[in-house]
DNA sequence: CAACCTGCCTAACATTTGTTAGGTTGGCAA
DNA sequence: TTGCCAACCTAACAAATGTTAGGCAGGTTG
């Protein structure tokens, strides 16, 4: 999600970048501004002329992990046709949401495992973006079992922990989640539209 | 698991204590030696009487998150009738491990959030336990399959994940795993056993 | 030419970190 | 009494942290 192309923006791309691997793979308090700086090629004190502190570093990375999710998820759903059936409508979302989590892995895994170990401050500025996501993938729920899938006395918010969990947990492991991991996606399903 | 109980061991049980609860709050690099001091009530060098470093006490917090829950869900499962269906297994393994979760919070929240972001030294003098862990869990699995829980067909691997994603997910909400979060377990059964 | 701005650097700052060396206290034993 | 040991404290150490102030090169604009 780089929204704007201003000129001479390429190092300040690079330094989320950097930053956005750090957090995924230290966390917070072991993400460095040196190390962001030697990982993206400058000196610690530059950093500052793109932006105001550590802490606008983590919100924008944690912010753009979400939102590559969110919006693969929304407009994976949104693209069915009205009428697709739950199990199609539950595909779409679970591989999108799967395909986002490896397509942007650093901002990703930054933004699931760092989210309740960030000071107070940053966590705010990012919690009405991820309230928005979980909006979605209710919305999601609902229409699936609008349209067959899950059982009909399913209590959503529950079955959205479960999915969440499930799908976000793939980060935790060696590698983090592979495109081409269908293996947890089969397997899900098949629960969810018994 | 506090296994030895040699007289003065008080302190250092409450040195324990105090870094749990900062290590699952607030992550291994933001836990300091002078916090848990303060929350034990002692100064930060003393610790050092009773532990040989940070990275020991962390060891010992991670070991015993895990040991908790893995106990936990192993006695429950071996209480059992060899006759009894799959689904009891399952539920049998599901409300352990979340009573367990809930029962030592700190030690298990810690354990869950903390093994990735740990320096690799660690990690390694707690992979074992983890492992052995996840041998109880597929045993369980594999039992609830033979006794008719589970599609015949299922990756017991994969499913092995979804639960302990969904499971595992419940820590990172506000107030933790609550002892009667039954809607969770009650949800995942219903998905399980179809 | 001069003035200016962008993009980066150097060098330092105050603070906090894990860790250590060397006390000090109190109680129990001989 | 004397000696000893467990359990704690104080004070400092080097290293690392986020952040800031000031400078310098190079291109663009007047």
């Amino acid at each position: 999600m780089p929204e704007k192309k201003s000129p001479g923006a390429e190092m300040r791309r690079r330094i989320l970048d950097a930053a956005a691997l750090s957090l995924a793979e230290n966390g917070y308090q072991a993400t460095t501004l040196r190390g962001i700086a030697d990982a993206a090629g400058l000196k610690a004190g530059s950093i500052y002329y793109h932006f105001a502190s550590k802490d606008q570093i983590t919100v924008e990375v944690l912010n753009e992990g979400v939102e590559y999710v969110s919006a693969a998820v929304q407009s994976a759903v949104t693209a069915l046709p009205d009428d697709a059936d739950g199990r199609t409508v539950l595909k779409a979302a679970i591989e999108a949401h799967l395909s986002a989590l490896s397509a942007h892995k650093a901002y990703t895994r930054a933004s699931i495992r760092c989210f309740s170990m960030v000071p107070e401050e940053i966590r705010q500025q990012s919690v009405d973006i991820r309230r928005a996501f979980d909006g979605i993938w209710l919305d999601t729920l609902k229409r699936a079992r609008r349209h067959g899938a899950l059982a009909s006395h399913a209590d959503l918010r529950e079955v959205h922990r479960v999915i969440l969990g499930a799908l976000n947990w793939t980060i935790e492991k060696r590698g983090g989640p592979s495109t081409r991991d269908h293996a947890l996606s089969e397997t899900l399903l098949s629960l969810l539209a018994a």
